[in-house]
DNA sequence: AGTAGAACCTGAAAGC
DNA sequence: TGCTTTCAGGTTCTAC
């Protein structure tokens, strides 16, 4: 389900539920998801206040004032239900409880919060907030694309000499964090890039030019997942997933915005990817 | 070393 | 209607 902006999108909606309240109860229905859950996880967070919530990739981090951060993934189907406060104007009212709930956390103020993920792809784990760059999940990670750290000599360094396609490039959170199979599809469709194309074959200039793209393709879409939290009419406290126009991802046979010919999809390293044949070389 | 593919899970949708 | 197959927005592990 969700890559960087989506996982921004709930971030920001957690804010009002988690950001400086108490979590006064942690109830784990489940000893795992993809891993096992940290050792102690409820009493470690039970009477902790969240401090602050930060993103990191496509991780939410909560810091606690007991020095430890918890670090939440929501791989694949994860999904994230705030109720008990207001968001967009609404106030959440407690849901009844649905299968794969697997985390619920209790916070002051009335909030409550739920992590439900049906595959279990998704990860929780709690670590020293001041040694957290060292954590297994987090220390191979590439620059936030969004950040100083990423910019045009960057990538045409990373991609240089790489016979993987652009699209596996792309998807490599070592080199670059964030960016998931949709917005790659979107980005590469923006740049006029044919996904097939050999990563350390595409010139520096038109390498270069990938970089603004792929900042303005996830702002966009955190500015829709912004909209999608100020004008919540469902009103059902879900977080993460809204209306966003792709141009590409998910449009097999239909006509490219641009030029009118069917998008194609093909599959690499065994997941789709869309393209415009005529615009994408 | 670098890359492609399988594996981890469940559920929704499409196909027959 | 019901059974089977395919596919899913992620990441790690294994095998070439």
């Amino acid at each position: 389900m969700p890559e960087l902006p989506e996982v921004e999108t709930v971030r920001r909606g957690l804010l009002p539920a988690m950001e400086g309240a108490r979590i006064e109860q942690a109830v784990l229905n489940r000893p795992d998801l993809r891993w096992p859950l940290p050792e102690r996880m409820a009493e470690r967070l039970e009477g902790a206040t969240v401090e602050r919530l930060r993103r990191r990739s496509k991780y939410i981090l909560a810091d606690l004032d007991t020095g430890e951060s918890l670090l939440i993934h929501l791989g694949m189907s994860g999904r994230m239900l705030v109720s008990g406060v207001m968001l967009g104007g609404f106030h959440l009212d407690h849901p009844a409880p649905q299968k794969h709930d697997h985390v619920v956390l209790h916070m002051s103020g009335g909030g409550r919060v739920t992590f439900n993920d049906a595959r279990r792809f998704g990860a929780m784990d709690l670590v020293r907030t001041d040694r957290e760059a060292a954590h297994w999940l987090l220390a191979g990670l590439g620059p936030e694309p969004l950040g100083n750290m990423f910019d045009e000599s960057y990538l045409i360094e990373k991609l240089r000499g790489r016979a993987t396609p652009i699209k596996a490039a792309l998807l490599d959170q070592r080199i670059i964090a964030g960016l998931g199979n949709i917005y790659v599809s979107e980005v590469l469709f923006r740049a006029g890039i044919d996904p097939r194309r050999q990563a350390g074959r595409i010139s520096a200039k038109r390498v270069a030019a990938l970089v603004p793209v792929i900042r303005t393709v996830l702002l966009e879409a955190i500015e829709a997942g912004g909209s999608s939290l100020r004008d919540h009419r469902q009103a059902d406290g879900e977080l993460g997933y809204f209306q966003h126009a792709f141009r590409v991802y998910d449009r097999e046979d239909e006509p490219c915005v641009t030029c009118g010919t069917a998008i194609r999809r093909i599959v690499q390293s065994g997941r789709s990817s869309f393209f415009c044949p005529s615009c994408q070389k």
